[in-house]
RNA sequence: GGGAGAAUUCCCGAGUGGCCAAAGGGGGCAGACUGUAAAUCUGUUGUCAGUGACUUCGGUGGUUCGAAUCCACCUUCUCCCA
């Protein structure tokens, strides 16, 4: 099975500009292919997992990804999919943002020597004379096949386009055609909302081609011979986008959402979004996933069990997941291993007169952002210590409550959210 | 360049002098039911030392016993005409 059939099998290509051409190629020849990401935020989110499982799935099957980022784009930010305007980064901001994002990406994509390339558009972006980049890159573009484009026309309705951001689909057609040049770079890849941003870097890149070959009189090269592809979104079952809980999305950096928080929220999955979840963002093979899709009801614990895992390996590491899993087990099964539980440490500092309430506990280990609401879910059942509800909201703890369970004490808060908190 | 309007709590949105910590919806959180799912129902949703106090309706001043609400200036955004 090619890689071509692979992406198509787990659902992930959303648009082609050329099916044939882009299957023989993905099939049966080594390619570049190029991805872009905007460093719009010092960690990659799940947003961005499925263009990098994408760049695996590539690279495992021998083509070499490059993983282009938007430090000149980033500048001005893409109106796709937006419906506001995005603020403006500086330079150094997404020059740390690049150096984050790299970190993170190399966990899946190998980067060594001829295996993969990296770029940064600021590279040719920057320097870009104003005049030269509208007679070479301009005149290709048509204002009203631009304003067709879906993502123009949302923001034109609601008035608010400016052309600062019209030239967003110029500069990343330009960098297509760039890399095109430079590397011989014959696809490009994105999400499903960069259909048209892709579609407009192929057909500048083609046009040159044949805008040269006219003036020289010699043939369109094979290699200005470009395609596009895009994957798609990873939205549930109700069309939302996914990833994006409400404290934000979730990140692939381990400070920003802690494993085992990523491993819940894919534990937490839809029903009826989990079979697409595994094929997207795992390697877990097809014929697996196919033994998977026939389960029902309550066996689906087990796939989201198994893709919690799978993804949480992926980005964070064998070790990490297993220890997530532990913890899951031992807060949701009948295990009593607290050992890998999220904790917090409390010191004698924050008790006092040798006591604690629980409404402190609560707000110190940020389990409740304030110490009204910390009341309203005690009032409402909602608190569980050492898996006793409390009903009094002026518990309190004192040292001795820790000592006898061996310096710590477990807060439960609803269903899901446990910490062990320990008492140094 | 000229004219008209808007800004409210996490979001949308009502409120045009006291009854306003501010309707309604969404979202969130919790409870019930369950499978760590969905749907549904119930409660809750500014903060705190909680029969009360304090902060909040774009910003700064002002009028008033009293302002989200009235006035002035400023900021930002939108719409219409060029």
């Amino acid at each position: 099975m090619g890689v071509y059939e692979e992406l198509k099998g787990r659902g992930m290509i959303a648009q082609l500009t050329n099916e044939e051409e882009v299957k023989d190629i993905l099939n049966n020849r080594k390619v570049k292919f190029y991805i872009g990401f905007d460093p719009t935020a010092d960690s990659l989110h799940v947003g961005h997992f499925v263009q990098i499982m994408v760049m695996a799935h590539m690279q495992r099957a021998g083509h070499t990804p490059i993983a282009l980022f938007g430090g000149g784009t980033g500048m001005i930010g893409d109106p796709s999919g937006k419906t506001d305007m995005r603020k403006m980064l500086t330079k150094e901001g997404i020059d740390h943002n690049i150096e984050c994002f790299k970190k993170q990406m190399s966990r899946l994509i190998d980067f060594s020597e001829g295996k993969a390339i990296m770029v940064n558009n600021a590279d040719w972006l920057l320097d870009l004379n104003y005049i030269n980049f509208i007679r070479e890159v301009g005149v290709h573009f048509t204002v009203s096949k631009m304003l067709a484009a879906e993502c123009y026309k949302q923001r034109m309705e609601r008035g608010g386009l400016t052309f600062f951001e019209m030239n967003y689909m110029l500069m990343q057609s330009y960098d297509f055609y760039i890399l095109n040049q430079k590397y011989g770079c014959r696809l490009e890849l994105g999400g499903d909302d960069q259909w048209s941003n892709i579609i407009g870097g192929v057909e500048l890149t083609r046009r040159i081609a044949a805008k040269k070959s006219e003036e020289t009189g010699t043939p369109v090269p094979e290699s200005a011979e470009v395609y596009g592809m895009t994957f798609t979104l990873l939205t549930t079952s109700e069309g939302k986008k996914m990833g994006k809980t409400e404290k934000g999305a979730v990140w692939l950096d381990p400070e920003k959402t802690s494993p085992y928080e990523f491993y819940q929220y894919w534990r937490n999955v839809d029903d009826a979004d989990v079979i697409r979840c595994m094929k997207i963002l795992t390697f877990v093979p097809l014929e697996e996933i196919a033994e998977y899709e026939k389960l029902e009801g309550s066996e689906l614990n087990k796939v989201k069990e198994r893709l919690a895992y799978e993804v949480t390996k992926l980005i964070h590491g064998e070790e990490e997941a297993e220890k997530a899993q532990q913890a899951a087990k031992a807060l949701f099964g009948s295990g009593n291993d607290v050992s890998n539980m999220p904790s917090a440490d409390l010191t004698a500092d924050d008790m006092q007169d040798g006591e604690i309430s629980v409404l402190d506990i609560l707000v110190k280990t940020n389990l409740c952002p304030s110490k009204s609401e910390a009341k309203r879910l005690i009032m409402q059942g909602g608190v569980l210590v050492n898996n006793e509800k409390v009903t009094d909201i002026a518990l309190k703890l004192t040292r001795s409550d820790f000592d006898k369970n061996d310096g710590y004490v477990v807060i439960k808060k609803g269903k899901k959210s446990f910490l062990r908190v320990n008492l140094k």
